[in-house]
DNA sequence: ATATGCCTTGACCGATTGGTCAGCTTTGCA
DNA sequence: TGCAAAGCTGACCAATCGGTCAAGGCATAT
């Protein structure tokens, strides 16, 4: 890429996520995989980089982000602390990446519905594609708990904005399968709130899940069996027929 | 120094919670406030740990154990951080005494049932209840939260044991009152995880809450609405006529 | 008053924090 | 093969971490 107009950083976007501070310098670019040069270097570059986001990730969602030090990050991902910090630049700039990354795979799940669809439908693929994401993701999910649980200092532009606006839409969609008699007429907030509760807590509180069943790690069983729970109990529960 | 035995602190217990550790030496004990000898430095002296607790329990909960600091504690609590330190022994020491209250109050909350207990009410009561406690606690709330998430390292033995046993023993009530037509047959300890985890939600994820609602703080009249939501379509949602 | 202990706190300790930098090695293109 | 650029990292920095300690402030019982 010809001369970017302003220097490229960080594992994907700058951190726009944070109100723009006075300071971060950090002048530091990192290019694209540099055309199809397939080099030696840029294998390596990729497999540091994932190893880096992968421990950040871990370490951030255990220990919050004041908890979580550079130093841990690194053992974890096996590079010398200067290295991890070569590659992002800052502890800041790597925990607004991650957060982004969360945000992007949550964004990617928020289909917008109308009120000629199917509520059985649409309800039951809400809970499941929820589920799926706390499945794939959970030390992301556990990275969005612990942010929301400090204040979220650093999501609250997106909590009032965007996913505001969606759930605010979801709730009128809601209010008027209420009205065609298509469902109870309980508050939509409230029951979105519910299900994001629900499906959530299978990561943010594993240790609690795993310790009180007696397991040592959940299946792909046992999710589908919470996933299928879920859904009956929620979809009867404000009464809707499928 | 006289050789007093051992200069007493901490404000309750000792660390029954954690595991017994090769280091932690301080045996000390805090006793009571001294007969009825009722003088004006005891009367500080509860004022000083009332101001602690309050203010670690807010910052345990914000920032994480590791991600705490004593120096916050002690400005938000108005003190020094060597009285701090004076009056609670260690950090460690302080984190286990308010997560040790804080399991008191969820212990409190834990009453037995029977087969022959209505089972609307039961589950109503304890879904009142949760949120009750949430309500009025959610500092305290979001301190076990923070605690799970970050693995529980010191809540494990809890979760394994007493707490475990009381969920094995209300699922198989509820698996009785399954036989006996009074619910549908859902897996009891799903439901009960889906209880504590709307619940808790309201205490954990209070910035997202507000933030998409646009509230300032959720009000009495709020925590009644949700309460009655979550009532109505739980029991609705596993058969339970009422 | 004098003595007795608890209460209070600034100074200080070694360890760890996030971050910088100089200087080295490796890579990719000519 | 040569060389510029990028990758890498040990040494180092000021700041902060949890915790100790000694010196003094203070209330109380004699």
């Amino acid at each position: 890429m010809t001369v970017t107009s302003d220097v490229d950083h960080s594992l994907t976007a700058a951190d726009s996520l944070a109100r723009t501070d006075s300071g971060d310098t950090a002048p530091t670019t990192m290019r694209e995989p540099q055309d199809q040069g397939e080099g030696e270097a840029t294998a390596r570059r990729q497999r540091n980089e994932q190893a880096i986001l992968e421990a950040a990730e871990e370490v951030f969602a255990r220990y919050g982000y004041r908890g979580a030090s550079v130093q841990a990050i690194a053992e974890a991902a096996g590079l010398p602390k200067s290295n991890v910090l070569y590659y992002v630049g800052s502890k800041r700039r790597l925990y607004v990446a991650l957060l982004e990354r969360m945000m992007a795979r949550w964004n990617a799940m928020l289909d917008d519905i109308s009120v000629e669809d199917d509520p059985a439908k649409v309800l039951e693929a809400f809970i499941r594609s929820k589920m799926a994401l706390t499945r794939a993701h959970p030390q992301g999910s556990r990275l969005f708990a612990a942010e929301v649980l400090g204040g979220a200092p650093f999501l609250q532009e997106y909590l009032r904005g965007d996913l505001r606006d969606w759930v605010q839409a979801r709730a009128r969609v809601f209010e008027q399968w209420a009205e065609r008699g298509l469902m109870d007429a309980v508050d939509p907030v409230w029951l979105i709130f519910l299900i994001w509760s629900a499906t959530q807590h299978y990561a943010d509180f594993e240790p609690q899940v795993l310790g009180i069943t007696g397991r040592e790690a959940l299946s792909d069983h046992d999710h589908q069996d919470i996933t299928d729970f879920l859904c009956q109990l929620i979809l009867k529960g404000c009464g809707i027929r499928r």
